[in-house]
DNA sequence: TATTAACTTGACCACCCGGTCAATATAAGA
DNA sequence: TCTTATATTGACCGGGTGGTCAAGTTAATA
């Protein structure tokens, strides 16, 4: 059992904070640890006690992050089982939304590590999340298509390379603009839905 | 007339060379003058004195890639004023892997910007290509709601962003799965402009 | 050639980094 | 209460950073 572990929750809870901040704040090698345990009231060596090195530390983050995303995925999935493509990819860029809402931070790093990735193992990290994105797709878009709603000739790849590059840059963008007031988001939703719906037809 | 025109023409290049070597190979904040010097075979101060700071090196260095861009653009766009939607398009991705091939390191410059860019003034910079390309794409899809070959209710702010999206995200992948036998290029650029002749139809 | 002007150099500065570890404070066991 | 084991601390290390500037080199002028 690592020593991280046995720490009291509330303290194990402002190191997370602390990290979160900093790792969204600044992207992985410009990063401080200093600044971390600044944040999180605790000494450096206590911090390099509890994770051997930034890189480890950043990995226990990039994970929490990765898991929350994922758990927000299946929830809607799993919710819109039985709805109409237009619809269930309504609801999927809606919880998209709504994650950004929730954990502004925590996106961040998502799109900082999708999308830049300076991190440690970057090629590994971002293969991994290719896949997840491949996998979760994919899946959507196999069930419109069993269901005549997708056109069963079209490259899966492709559609799902389409889809993801849409929806991802999508919400970067009402995430960069924060609480964007930019988009109109019923209406962008609307427009991305009809769009993929046209064109995958 | 600042002093680092004033210089002999190949010692510019051996300069600039050295830069886009090391802005194309770690970001802004990581990429480093020392590295640049040793790479020109000049003297720190030497740098210092056609560049005042690492900023307005990047500045030079940036407007370079974007003035790179802007030429390979313009170019197809004119060459194809005449070409039906779906075959213009077709030529713009044609364009935009010339690119890459021809400058894989500033087209790394221009991604970085893209996705990115811990650039100094972000903000700036990124809505300034973000104009950029809402007006070159913008033009390209109003030539083609003109001609009746794209539906003209649609909305061509929303139209623009997601050409953009799509088009961007595939040249980032196909850059980076350098010499990229990942993708079978003319597969795709049949699939991307089928998509989106369709999808705005 | 002698003198001046312009350019080039690299040692040096203050600062920050990730990481270490002897000293200290705290908790547990006898 | 005294002793041992464990957790915490922060001064310290080697190394890298962007940037400076007095001293040295080269080129231009007279």
């Amino acid at each position: 059992m690592n020593p991280f572990e046995k720490l009291p929750i509330d303290k194990q809870k402002r190191i997370v904070d602390a990290s979160i901040f900093e790792f969204a704040e600044r992207d992985y090698e410009t990063a401080s640890m200093n600044k971390v345990v600044e944040r999180a009231g605790i000494a450096k060596g206590s911090l390099f006690n509890y994770f051997k090195t930034k890189g480890s530390l950043y990995y226990h983050i990039y994970h929490l992050a990765i898991g929350e995303v994922k758990s927000y995925l299946r929830k809607v999935r799993d919710e819109t089982a039985d709805l109409l493509f237009e619809e269930r990819l309504s609801k999927i860029v809606d919880s998209g939304v709504q994650f950004i809402t929730d954990h502004p931070r925590l996106a961040r790093i998502y799109f900082r590590l999708i999308y830049s990735a300076d991190s440690p193992d970057r090629q590994k990290i971002v293969s991994e999340l290719q896949k997840l994105s491949d996998e979760y797709l994919g899946e959507i878009i196999q069930d419109a298509m069993d269901r005549g709603e997708v056109n069963s000739e079209i490259d899966k790849t492709q559609a799902v390379f389409f889809l993801d590059s849409v929806l991802n840059r999508f919400l970067k963008e009402y995430h960069e603009s924060s609480n964007g007031h930019k988009f109109d988001r019923d209406e962008w939703v609307k427009g991305i839905t009809a769009f993929f719906s046209k064109g995958l037809k």
